[in-house]
This record gives C-alpha cells, structure tokens and sequence, in this order.
DNA sequence: TCGAAAGATAGAACACTGTTCGATGGGTGT
DNA sequence: ACACCCATCGAACAGTGTTCTATCTTTCGA
C-alpha cells in the first residue's frame, strides 16, 4: 500500500556544482536510475537492460541498484510509468473538444505512439497500478471522456478497457522484434516487408483467398495509419452506443 | 528462409492406416517435445519451461531437446502454434452463418478463449508465420468471413487485423499474473479483485471521478463479458462500414 | 554379415542472468 | 571526536539458454 513513505523516493543528490569529482564511490538517485534504464531500453532494446549493464552505465556496482528497486520487474514497472509520464503531459490538453470522442482518439494516438517508440513497453504498461501511478491517470484520462458520453457505469468500463486493450495489443503486436536484419540495417523495413508479402502470395490461392486479397495492402501499409483504421471502428462502434442511449429521454 | 527442408519435422511414422510396424521409437519426438512443453506451460505457467525441467519430463537431457528446436524462441512458436491447432478445428464449422459477423464473433471468442486459458500464449502467437501456419489458417479463416462483407481490399486487412489485434491485447491484459497470493489460492480471486477495487475507491474522488465511477463494476466484472463487450463495439463499428459502401451502387 | 554413415542422445562446460549477503565507505548530527 | 545510519560494493549463489564433443542406436548398402 501507499501509505509509508519511502525515502528511496528521494535521495537526489542537491544540484549544484558536481565539482566532486574524486569520488571513488558512485552516487546514484532514483531518478538516475530509472532514467538510465529507459534510455539502457531506448538505445539496444529489451534484452539489454541487465542490472550489471545497467551498473555500468551509472558507473557503480550492480548490487546498489537494488537499493533503489527491490526486482527488476520494479524497475521494469517504474521505467514504464516514468514514460507514461509523459504521455500524461503530452496528452493534458486533449479534453474539452466538442466531441468527447475525438479526445478520446487523440489520446489514444499518443500513446499509442509511445508505446510504438518503445516496444517493451507494451509488455509492462499497467501492470501494477501501485507502482504505475501515472497508468491509472492516463486510465483515467480517457475514462473522463467517456464520461461525457451518456453511457451506463458498465458500459463506459468496457469501453475504457476496451480502447486500453486494443492499443496495448496493436502496438505491442507492431513492436516484434525484425529478425535481426532489419536492426542491422542491412536490410531496410521496406524490403523486408515486400519479402513478407511475397512469401504470402506464394501461397496456394484456393487456400488462402485473403491472404492473397489483402497481400499488396499488407506490402505497403503504413503501422500508424492500420492502428487509426482499427481505432475508428471501434470509436465507430462506440459512437453508436452513445447514441442509442436507452430510456429516460 | 522456409527453402530448406528440415528432416526433423517429420519424424512421425507416416504410415497410414492398418498395418503398423511396432519399431519403437525412440523415447523423444518432435511431437512429445511439443506436447510436454505445451504440459508444462499449461500445469506450471510461463516460468516453468525450462529446458532442463522438460528434458527431465522426457527423461532425457537437456541438449536433446535441440535437435528438434533452434532455441527457445522456436520451441515457444511451436507450442504456441500446436494450441492454436486445436482453435483450428474448434472453429472449423464456423462459416456460411446468414451475418458474417456472427462467424467473425465465434471465430474471434474461440480464440480469446484459448488464449486466457494459457496466458502464455499472447506473447507468441502469430510472432513467426513460418513456424507458425495455424496461426496464418486462423488469420484467414477470419479474413474469408471479411470477405463476405463488402470492403475495399484496405478495409478488410484493417479490420482483420484490429480484431487480432484486439483479441490478443485483452487476453494478454488479463493474462497478467495475480500476485501469487492467487496462484496460492490463500485469497479468491474475487477477493483479491474487491481488494483492488477498494484500492480505487480509496483514491480522491475530485481527481479520480471515473475511476470512482466504474470502481463497483470493476470489482463485479467477469473478464470474458469484458472481452465480448469491446469486441462487439469493434464489430458494430465494422457493420458500420461494411453497410457504408461507396461508389457505384 | 559386416561396417560405415546417418540419426539421435547426453554430459560437461560456458557465459550470462537476477539476486543475496556481509562488509565497508561516507556524510550527518551531536 | 564519536557513533549512527544511509548508500555502495565485491563476491558468491543458484539458475538459465546454449554449445561442444563424445557416445550410443538405427539404417542400409556392399
């Protein structure tokens, strides 16, 4: 629960000079921490961040780090919620349109968008709101705008969830790791995209109608623009809900 | 690339009917191994597959298990695809409905299904289409019932894609782990969620009021209807288009 | 029937991971 | 000056995926 206060929440060295360079022990902070784990993930993906690469970087033992965080799916958790963060900022002014849904998208873009920047996200967003504080604004963020729909207690959970649900898993789906060749950039996403619709259309015809009907889409589709179309519906379908408001006038 | 052919995946006798030869095999085949790994996802979750605890399954060592698996990422594919088999024939009969909507709903609910039986399953599935062709069937037998509908061949890649997209993001959300105080069966599931839900109801109601708002139907909520609610937004926003369409008519 | 080639298994070791423990440094207050 | 507690570090532990090499076992042609 929330209601002790830890003092690991601030142990930021006060700014000044940092002249002290003879320092033979490292000095580290919470925020250092987190903010080096982030930028540990940015830089070389998800299996980079080990608590001895991560040592390093902050020019330290990897033991210390568990003074700041008691696992690493803390760390993991708390590197989640630091770029949720900004998610939150970014997204503060997407309220008060004359449409609440067109909030509700634009909310969703954003932070879809994150979540496309950082694949690993997708795997830790939300999943311990204690330690996620700024998930559950964001949940809340959106909630606020369903709100103004006229929709019943139940139908505006689901529908939270449900706009929750389908970014995390469009964006976690996009987030797959390119088999190594894209990464190099030996191979660039186009060509290696192309080669995956080949390999579709190769396919017998008779038994895969779709496949082949949609392959030349799949070629060229553009990940922001198939998250907006699937986005769209289901705003679509929430629209009509709102719309067919029962009872009462 | 899928040119080379690897003897490996068929050590299966291929004999047909009647008159099998009573050659013992030996004690490991690519299907045992699948199938046990599957066992011990299944029994023992996600952390439990290791090699050396499904060598001892099979009564082996663990590097016997690579000669039928690269690594452990292929081994997670083929069991990822070896369950999505079994959603294959689930759904086999799910087709030429009056509404193809309504077989998209069936199809799409099988599948959530499976995947909230083995939470495990969200993060491999369709992640390699080679090693994976049930999941490809699965991407087409939802297209085929797309196809029905009249759409631009963009509309319906985008539709297919956001029901996938869809299913796998809220089974993996509600795949997340309770906290082992669950798994031990110390506390009920329900209690484990009112106890979440009291959590929200504690926070401030001036700056949380959705969060208050829904926090009764959070702590009620059963999560497959949560799943079907959303779905059904999507698919009304989906009939939506499909009765919209334009040009020509 | 024999022996060689291919199929299949296993033990030991490697590099690496998250995590724990005890010891020790260093700043702060008195 | 002293003690005190926060913070850091080195070393070790248990466990992981993976590789290498040696070894069984089956197959099959000469």
């Amino acid at each position: 629960m929330g209601h002790m206060v830890d003092k690991r929440a601030r142990p930021e060295r006060r700014g000044g000079g940092g002249a002290g360079a003879n320092r033979r022990r490292a000095a580290h902070s919470m925020e250092a921490v987190i903010s080096e784990a982030v930028a540990l993930l940015d830089e070389a993906g998800d299996s980079a961040l080990t608590f001895r690469a991560l040592a390093a970087r902050l020019g330290g033992g990897a033991a210390s780090i568990y003074w700041y965080v008691a696992s690493k799916d803390e760390l993991l958790d708390r590197a989640s919620d630091h770029v949720i963060a900004q998610v939150i900022t970014d997204t503060a002014g997407f309220h008060g349109s004359e449409d609440p849904i067109d909030d509700l998208r634009a909310i969703a873009v954003t932070l879809f968008d994150a979540i496309t920047d950082r694949p690993w996200l997708g795997a830790y967003f939300m999943r311990d709101t204690e330690v996620q504080p700024n998930a559950l604004a964001l949940y809340e963020r959106l909630g606020q705008q369903v709100l103004r729909l006229d929709l019943t207690p139940r139908q505006s959970f689901h529908a939270v969830s449900a706009v929750m649900g389908f970014v995390v898993g469009i964006a976690a789906d996009l987030g797959q790791k390119p088999p190594e060749e894209v990464v190099d950039g030996s191979v660039a996403r186009d060509e290696y995209i192309e080669r995956f619709a080949d390999q579709w259309r190769a396919l017998d015809p008779a038994e895969f109608p779709f496949v082949h009907h949609i392959a030349d889409e799949f070629a060229g589709h553009d990940d922001t623009e198939q998250f907006r179309a699937g986005l769209d519906l289901l705003l679509a379908g929430l629209r009509l809900q709102a719309g067919a408001r029962p009872g009462r006038g």
